[in-house]
RNA sequence: GCUGCCAUCGUCUAGCGGUUUAGGACAUCGCCCUCUCAAGGCGGAGAUCACGGGUUCAAAUCCCGUUGGCAGCGCCA
């Protein structure tokens, strides 16, 4: 048992986003190719902005994706319990830290408006420098602090960080990355309403929950120098730092709500597989020496290694996702197709689209139709016309088949002789169905293609389908018939 | 504005100084298979390895610079 440990530390503020999905594959990929722990812990420290209802749907999507975590909500009891940071904070865990750093002299409580800090920034900015914070109550005297208390005024804490120096970051993927320490500022590390803010929370709770791994998105590598002299300022061990390059949109911008298809759960609701878009996901940004595309999971964590991950951001290719549902589609049983398809069904709602439909020959029409499937929502139009009452005759397939001079009147002949010799027809099954059709071909001189096409528009209203035999031996003679007779009818009377 | 990161076919990538006429995958195009549509098979086109300097007998590979893209700069995470 190694005692690599790394989280997922999602904010409960919306939908659990692609770039999301991505970091925590990452973190789990690594946890079980290092016979590892990955944990999953909730910050919801921003009170604003976070709620109930995207933990309940972040956790939801972690379970579809099976990124089963070993710790995380639902495992109060463990010893690094409770994985919310607000509960964490009632309990007093951060201001206790907070108040050892006060203790120390390594941060102190500032005074200053949100206005008077916007100002600062401002002007610093116009003298070209760095925005941030001026450290105005770095240096108040224990006098004017209780003065300012006792006027009344709100303090937030703010972190002394080091004036001088280089805080340098060993980062297991980019290498030595060195960070000015003059540039950066006295951050604040608790609000004024007694809640920590990101990087004082997460460096706390990484450190008491025993993260040996910080692997996330390289949005976070200008937060790591800040997070690094926390560490150093308790005189605690650092845990090891990769950051993966982010995933781009199609413009090239970091990909994110406006791109639109974001979220995991409109992938979902598109039908796409879990496999599916965890083995794209883990294309991007990973890859192997053989430039392997399709991977089982087993496969993936067996063969994952941060070393190599790649150092340059990459751009979402929903093409190559779309490829890979299908590989991924033609490689299951049509009995594992059609639980998926069920469970889609019931996750979007869609139960009436197949309303009435025989399960048995759905999954008959689905196997027909097995590699021409993309998504689980292409199911139900691809099969239709099995279940339909009524034929419903496609504008294109008609005018190709039925009424134009090329085709009409073999049309014609095929469909009014097939109707009373396939009542007769004693033997339905494919093989012989076809033998029929190309019996009838070579009896009235006429092509294959002429005899089998007008059948199948006939019989399901377009040109393009299954095999038009096994088609037509699932559907049965009694349909078939009716159907060519209805066609008849309706385009040669 | 400041700081940082990044830079190989349209896209994802292999490549870690010579084995490279730069390999694979998606997309694209053509052919084959074929009752249609797919799937599959085969093949084509597509990258002066961003640009400019070095280092070296030798550079996509190492170094420097330029340009471009992206990210961060919150009492958001």
């Amino acid at each position: 048992m190694s005692n690599i440990r790394v989280r997922f530390a999602p904010s409960p503020t919306g939908d659990l986003h692609i770039g999301g999905v991505r970091t925590a594959l990452f973190n789990w990929l690594f946890a079980r190719n290092k016979n590892g722990k990955f944990i999953l812990r909730i910050e919801d420290t921003d009170e604003a902005r976070s709620n109930e209802e995207s933990v309940k749907v972040i956790l939801d999507a972690m379970k579809w994706l099976r990124l089963g975590w070993d710790e995380g909500p639902g495992n109060e009891l463990l010893k690094y319990a409770p994985y919310y940071q607000m509960k964490r904070k009632e309990q007093g865990i951060y201001q206790k830290y907070a108040d050892e750093l006060i203790a120390k002299g390594l941060a102190y409580p500032c005074y200053c408006t949100t206005e008077e800090v916007d100002a600062m920034r401002k002007k610093a900015q116009t003298n070209k420098l760095p925005p941030k914070y001026d450290g105005s109550c770095r240096n108040l005297t224990s006098d004017q602090r209780k003065q300012k208390e006792v006027d009344g005024m709100k303090a937030v804490i703010r972190f002394r960080m080091p004036v001088v120096g280089v805080t340098v970051l060993n980062d297991i993927i980019r290498g030595k990355v060195e960070f000015d320490n003059s540039l950066l500022d006295d951050f604040v590390i608790v609000k004024a309403n007694g809640v920590p803010t990101y990087n004082f929370a997460c460096v706390i709770d990484d450190y008491l929950m025993e993260i040996t791994h910080v692997l996330r998105g390289d949005d976070h590598i200008s937060n790591t120098p800040r997070q690094m002299q926390i560490y150093n300022a308790f005189g605690w061990k650092m845990p090891e730092f990769a950051h993966m390059a982010m995933i781009l949109g199609p413009d090239g911008a970091r990909l994110s709500k406006r791109h639109g298809h974001a979220s995991v759960l409109e992938y979902r609701k598109e039908g796409y597989l879990q496999e599916a878009l965890i083995n794209y996901l883990a294309l991007l940004g990973w890859s192997t020496e053989d430039s392997q595309q399709i991977f089982t999971a087993e496969e993936m964590m067996l063969r994952f290694s941060i070393d190599r991950c790649g150092v340059s951001p990459s751009t979402f290719d929903p093409a190559k996702l779309l490829w890979l549902n299908g590989e991924k589609i033609r490689s299951k049983t049509p009995e594992q197709i059609y639980d998926l398809f069920v469970d889609w069904l019931k996750y979007t709602n869609n139960e009436r689209l197949v309303e009435g439909w025989d399960a048995g020959l759905l999954k008959k029409a689905m196997s027909l139709e097995h590699n021409k499937i993309k998504l689980l929502k292409d199911i139900p139009s691809l099969v239709d016309f099995f279940f339909t009452k009524e034929v419903d005759y496609r504008e294109e397939a008609i005018d190709k088949v039925f009424l134009s001079d090329r085709s009409k009147e073999s049309a014609k002949i095929v469909l009014t002789e097939s109707i009373s010799r396939l009542v007769n027809q004693q033997d339905f099954s494919a093989g012989a169905l076809e033998q029929y059709a190309r019996d009838l071909a070579a009896e009235k001189a006429l092509k294959t293609g002429q005899v089998f096409h007008p059948i199948r528009v006939a019989i399901s209203g377009r040109t393009q389908g299954p095999s038009l035999f096994h088609t037509m031996e699932l559907m049965g003679k009694e349909k078939v018939v009716s159907r060519i007779g209805i066609a008849i009818n309706k385009f040669f009377k």
